[in-house]
Formats: C-alpha cells, sequence, structure tokens
DNA sequence: CGCGAGATTGACTCGGGTCAATAGTAGTGG
DNA sequence: CCACTACTATTGACCCGAGTCAATCTCGCG
C-alpha cells in the first residue's frame, strides 16, 4: 500500500514504443536503441504516486487501468480520472515539483518510467519531442475541458451514457470489445467521477438497462444501443410515474416521436 | 466581432517580460532585446479565436478580461475560465492544431501574441524556455482539475463563495483591491462557469449580502469576511463517516456555533 | 427618454441526494 | 467445505437544493 514501487519487472521500452504507445505519430527517425525506459509493475490497490509527494517521473501505462484522485480538506476522494493503456501520469507535478493528484492502480498494472530530467534532457537534443509533450499535455487539457463542460451542463442520466460511450471507444482504441466489457472501478467511484452519488449510478444503469439500452450485471457492462446513448438528454418517464402522468401523457406522446431521447 | 484582429497597436515586449507576466522565474540570462513579441488589441466582445480555427499562436493577456467557452451541440455556451493579466490563451490547440475553445473579450483587452513556431523554434536554442512552458501547461492543467473537483463535489453557495475568493485572490495578485472589485461578467456567464443558473448566482450573492459575508450593487463586490467565504463548505459534511456523524448529530446541532455556514 | 439587456425576487417543481434495508460477491480461516 | 465478515450493488421512501417560469426592477446607451 506504500507509494513506492517494486522493481522485479526487467522489461524495457524504447523511445519509438514509448511514443506508439502515446499515439503520437514517431516522426523521430533516431535510433533510439540506447534509449530505454524501465518498466515498473503496481499490483492492484497500490499507489503509484501521492499528493504531495516529490515529483520527478512521469508514467506512461502499458497495460492495466487506475484512477486519479484528489482528497479535500476532510479525506472525501475526488475521482479525476481513469488512466489506461497509452494514457499518461503525473503531468501535474511539473508545475509545483509535487504531484497534485494521487494515482492508484485498480488493477495489475505495468508501468513505464519516464524521468523527467531525462526527458528534457532529451528534449534538448531532439526538439521534436518537445512537439511530443505539448501535445500530450494539451491532449489532456482538452479532455478536461470536455469533463468540465459535462459537469456543468448535463444531466445524470446524460454523464452516464457519455461515460460508457467513452469507455466503450476506449477499450475500442485499445482492441477489446467495445460492446461487452468489464468495469474496473466502483459504483461510488465513477459517481466521483461524474459529480453524482452512487445510487444515482446504480439506478441510472438499472433504468438504461430496463430500456434495452444496456445490460448491467454487476460490473459487466454490455452495449446495446450505442446511438442513442450517445445523443441521450433525459431518460422517458419511468413506469412507476407514469400511471400519474397518464392524463398528460397522451398529449407528450403525440407530440413527441417514438425517440428515447427528449431533444430540446 | 470578426475573429480577426486589429493592428494598430504598435507594442512589443521582449522575452524577459514576458516571463514576467506569466509569474515564471525567467532564469534566462540570456540578451533578449531582438527577441520582441508584439501586442494586439481587442475591444470589448470580440473574438481572439473560435472553434474549429486553425491554431498557430499563444496569447498572453498584458491587460483586460476575457472569457473561454465551449460550444455545445445546441449552441449552448460553458464557460471555462475568465483569463486575465498574466494567463495564457490557446494553449488547448496545440494538440489538434486548432482551437478547442473561443476566446471573447470583456473589455478592451490587450495581448501578446507568441507565435507558436517562434516558441518552439526558441525552445532550441533555449532549453530552460520549455520547462517554462511546461511550467504553464502544467499549471493550467492543475487548474482545471481544481475546477473538476469544485463541479463534482461542492453546493451551491460554496462554488460561488470560493469564485469570489479566487478572484479577490487574482486582483490582488494584479495590484488591484482584494475588497472591492468590479466583475467584468454576467450572473449568466458566472453560472455557466460554475454549473449554476444565473437565478441560483443572484439569490446566493443576494444570501451572502444579507448575512454580511460581500456587499453586492450590481457588478460591484465588496468583500466582507473572506475567511468565512473561505470556509464556507459543501453541506454534507461526509460520506464516508456518515454513521458516526449520525450518533454525534444532536450535540453538534445543538451547539451550534455562531458559524456562518450550516455545517450538517 | 425609452428601449433592451441584465439583475433581482417569488412561486413552484423535480432531479438527484440522503437514509435505510436487502442481497449478491469475494476473501479468510477454521 | 462452509460459515463469517466486509465490501459492493440494488432498490425503495423521503425530501431538499437548485432549476424553471415568470414578474418586476435597474441601468446604461443610443
Amino acid at each position: 500500500m506504500e507509494a513506492g514501487r517494486q522493481r522485479q519487472g526487467r522489461l524495457w521500452s524504447n523511445l519509438k514504443e514509448v511514443c506508439d504507445l502515446l499515439h503520437i505519430p514517431a516522426a523521430v527517425s533516431m535510433n533510439t536503441e540506447e534509449l530505454l525506459f524501465q518498466h515498473v509493475q503496481f499490483k492492484t490497490g497500490q499507489r503509484v504516486h501521492t499528493i504531495g509527494q516529490a515529483f520527478d517521473t512521469l508514467y506512461i501505462v502499458n497495460s492495466g487501468f487506475l484512477k486519479t484522485v484528489l482528497i479535500d480538506e476532510f479525506g472525501n476522494e475526488q475521482v479525476l480520472s481513469f488512466p489506461m493503456k497509452g494514457d499518461m501520469l503525473g503531468v501535474d507535478g511539473i508545475h509545483t515539483r509535487h504531484y497534485a493528484s494521487e494515482a492508484v492502480a485498480l488493477s495489475d498494472c505495468d508501468l513505464i518510467l519516464v524521468p523527467f530530467k531525462k526527458l528534457t534532457a532529451l528534449g534538448r537534443v531532439h526538439a521534436e519531442l518537445e512537439n511530443l509533450m505539448y501535445g500530450v499535455m494539451s491532449r489532456e487539457l482538452v479532455r478536461e475541458q470536455a469533463m468540465i463542460g459535462m459537469l456543468g451542463a448535463l444531466s445524470a442520466e446524460a454523464r452516464v451514457a457519455r461515460f460508457l460511450i467513452s469507455l466503450a471507444e476506449r477499450f475500442a482504441a485499445m482492441g477489446y470489445s467495445s460492446k461487452l466489457f468489464n468495469l474496473r472501478m466502483t459504483r461510488h467511484e465513477i459517481g466521483s467521477y461524474l459529480g453524482l452519488t452512487l445510487e444515482t449510478v446504480s439506478r441510472t444503469l438499472s433504468a438504461f438497462n430496463e430500456i434495452g439500452l444496456i445490460t448491467v450485471d454487476q460490473r459487466t457492462i454490455g452495449i446495446k444501443d450505442p446511438e442513442a446513448l450517445k445523443t441521450l438528454r433525459r431518460l422517458p418517464p419511468s413506469r412507476s410515474r407514469a400511471k400519474q402522468n397518464a392524463k398528460h401523457k397522451a398529449e407528450a406522446d403525440s407530440a413527441g416521436d417514438g425517440q428515447v431521447l427528449a431533444t430540446a
């Protein structure tokens, strides 16, 4: 459970492999066989880095699933992201030279160590490297902007729907099935990530299941209607309330088409 | 109203001035008198850049106030930030080479143009420059993380309170009064930024005013009790310790000190 | 001066948080 | 192997914070 790391792994990656992992066009034609980055393994539950810890290295996820969290003054966790293969960790430590968030392995993980000093030293020799870093950081910035937009503007159902779609797309990009996958995080963590309670997450998943958008069995999710999930804003009234709304329901139904989403 | 720019300004800044503006230790001792960056003026309401526009330059705010916004599929604005003196604009364009957000001047502004190509070219000569950029981008990343945390976890009152404190601190850092200042944005823009409606913002400000935390007169805000604003928290004290709190709830309620915030 | 954008305030509604009970699942050790 | 425990998920009942709708009010500006 310590923030330290265990070094039984003997794996190393060269620069090109790292660039490929980041989905960055490795226009680097240099011979990089001598430039190796060490891998490190973390077991489920282990912390990669903690808040306030001195920053010196970036991490790139080679395999496994993690979460990054902020801890507020009362010890409550706020999940910021769920990094997986190809994502970079630790960037928030550059500014103050101390990590601003905590990263925890949600499964056994294999990470690539990128000592920040080594990176900047490399940048001095290979100028295209800094563009690579700018790109990664800018991408992360855009991702967080989208997150802010979502938290600021979307309903609970829309957040959960987008979360599922986002997961599906990331799994697809990693070569896994985008139709059937396992959540690596608890309802509580999803709720924290989406600014909702775990009950709301659970209820929303159940509602999606009832309507046939997805199938849910604990952490196993099947995506049945990705298009509906993508464009979903609000859910139609549930069956329990339907009776009470019966009077107004007719006009509402006639006005609206059979669409799942009530576009505004 | 076009995204273009008017070039009547003849002002230029050298690298050191730029670094100072960014609050970055300009450890650069090089002679930079020949390295000049042009200023550009924007009038209230003008767009600095729009979403999707080809990216080629970063902007540093020398004076004035702006907002950056995302536009969703229905044309709704989501305010992302309120840049002011010393802030950098356009970083989100690096990744895709197209700006991901739109920047609008809320007052007459003076911006410094930093052509991205020029910056990377400079980085090749002066390695410390890239650290500067990493720092700026990392800082922005951390700021957005804090924003996500706020949107995900805080009540409306706490968000407004933190917004005011944040503004006060930024004004102080710029040499203005942190006790009395003018908002440059509408209630609607504040609401969008904080994930609230304009009515809630207005009501919350009125409530703070009634309680004596601040004074409000349209866009003129006076900060009366910054400490109370800073410690104004969300309503539920905890989620993980809910059970224990239940027992002590009675005494906590009866002990109800003069604190402004109803902690439970 | 009057117009229109912005701000304030009230009344009402409802989405989603809170509390609570139950059940499924995983790990542990006898 | 099964019981025991702790964690996770589901579901229901209730309710409150904040959104919605709407009626003024204010102020800056042409």
